[in-house]
DNA sequence: CTGAAAGCGCTTACAG
DNA sequence: CTGAAAGCGCTTACAG
């Protein structure tokens, strides 16, 4: 194509750089050459350029199948996002969703050891040894909404969990609750972890030590979440680490007779479906999703095309959503 | 590399056929090159050997953002397994999720426009002026969920939308119910329009046509769903044409004061999220989405390497799942 | 600011 | 069954 590029009488060397936007092509010659390239309908041999730079214009999005489970839509609102975003800057994306079998056989997806994407996201928790893994390619990468202190070289982007949940407290707290308890396995992953710190940090704070409770909802080996609540002392707020876990905590404490928001109230996070379908509604939290795409797809092509290095731990806010399972009561009056 | 595996004295030329399966080797010799490759770590650059042969071994997956409304999980099932039977066949996916913006503008895809996709499949339905923008390029394509008589030439693979929901009105007569309402605005997708004619054919061919009557879900003009139970004339059961139109009457009937199934009946179509969700949860159709994943792989792949040319409409079958919403009351006994 | 030359790592006829 | 040669369409130094 080039060679019919040269009806103009320069060399393909100079068409090449006119394209691709290089230096050394003086504007008047560049602009003729665009236009002649549209004019014939010239469409770059991705495959031959690729064969040279090494570079696809491709980025690879990693998500292990265990985050969807359904109601998780979160991980794939993002990925839209990512792929608008992506599209706007000429890239093209390939979402790989991780069997669990991949996963624990440390099995690389093809995208990545055939270096068909110039960098990766790896979108959510996975195992550390599949990270070690997968941190062996020497490809730009990024973690979104997760983070491990083991890989702090690996830059990530963040919901803030951690200052969340602790504004979110404190709010409950400011409407005159006292005996607040939090739902969720903290060890399970660190996102719960830090939504749980949040928490103790606010009750601390307001000098409410002695109510922090903390409640299991994934017992240990089983993949189901649960909440026991055969619990004499129920406290005034079940603040929940997901919706998900609310939504359970919502039927069992219905199959004992009682009634939300009336005898308790509850609170979830992440704002997916579960919190808007159950009966009563849940009030949560909202992610900006789009905010988390646009600025891990920001970060992942500078990565790629080389022109910032270190990002850290980037955080995105979160904003609250009221509804029925938390209504303000006559102690705010 | 391949001069390294020249280290077995023999070209590069007789490497390559070996290492891609070609004939024209002796059975030993490749045995040979092939375990000194992975001895030496040898990795194929997918990018020359593109150059001259212009497949990358990746097929593209289309889909309408439409598609991604909450609780549709559906297609990203569907995704799911065919990444994994992509990746069973050494093939790579690019998974985009087309804006509305892209659809009506007629925007295609850099991976198609790069040919960076051997394939592509389109997922659901899309309008019309796309498809046939997209039907411009040679590329071997194929619906998804979707078949449209203007389009005769692409092959597709659906869900037994006629036949389904043929048999699942058939069912629900034997049990004793004659006033069975349908309710689906029926020109809205071709889903709707096959199940209501199985619909409609169950019920003329039990001598019901006197009963036969449709119920809109989808206001001209508007995005979301709303069904209109200011009706006298209350059907023993309402076939809802999906989970989420089920859903929407179940509230509304709820609103109105009335039980379901005590006082109506009512079944959805999918298997979906709001089918177990809602209170009651809803009798159900569920469609293997694995099978819809595989037989489509199975299909594209096979166009790609050009081993099979047409297939037409490749059919897959559903499942009942009953529920609260629907039980079998004492006209069956 | 522009061009001639070499080469990226494969595969495809063609010849033996 | 095996190999020498040419070429896929770009880009990257190098030279002017």
């Amino acid at each position: 194509m080039e060679d019919i590029a040269l009806a103009l009488g320069v060399s393909k060397v100079t068409v090449s750089r006119a394209l691709n936007g290089k230096e050394g092509v003086g504007e008047e010659l560049r602009e003729k050459i665009v236009s002649k390239a549209n004019e014939m309908g010239y469409q770059m041999n991705v495959f031959a350029s690729a064969l040279r730079t090494n570079k696809m214009h491709s980025v690879g999005i990693l998500i292990s199948e265990r985050y969807f489970g359904e109601g998780d839509f979160f991980y794939l609102e993002i990925y839209k996002h990512m792929g608008i975003d992506l599209t706007k800057k000429g890239y093209t994306s390939s979402f790989h969703i991780l069997t669990q079998e991949e996963e624990n056989d440390l099995i690389i997806p093809k995208m990545i050891t055939d270096g068909i994407v110039d960098g990766v996201l790896l979108l959510g928790e996975m195992h550390k040894d599949y990270i070690s893994t997968i941190d062996k390619f020497e490809i730009p990468k990024l973690f979104v909404d997760y983070y491990n202190s083991q890989f702090r070289h690996i830059d990530s982007v963040l919901t803030d969990n951690y200052f969340s949940f602790y504004n979110f407290t404190n709010d409950i707290i400011k409407e005159g609750y006292k005996n607040i308890s939090f739902v969720g396995t903290i060890k399970a992953t660190a996102s719960i972890m830090d939504r749980y710190m949040g928490y103790q940090k606010a009750m601390i704070e307001n000098n409410l030590e002695s109510y922090i409770k903390q409640y299991e909802d994934r017992p240990e080996d089983e993949s189901f979440i649960f909440v026991d609540v055969d619990d004499q002392a129920l406290p005034e707020v079940f603040m929940c680490n997901c919706d998900y876990t609310a939504y359970i905590l919502l039927d069992a404490l219905k199959e004992k007779g009682l009634f939300v928001p009336k005898d308790v109230k509850i609170v979830g996070f992440d704002d997916t479906l579960y919190s808007r379908l159950s009966s009563p509604t849940i009030t949560t939290k909202h992610v900006d999703l789009e905010q988390i795409a646009r600025t891990s797809i920001k970060f992942i092509v500078k990565k790629i095309e080389n022109k910032s290095k270190k990002y850290g731990r980037v955080i995105v806010d979160t904003k609250r959503i009221d509804r029925e399972s938390f209504v303000f009561n006559s102690k705010t009056k």
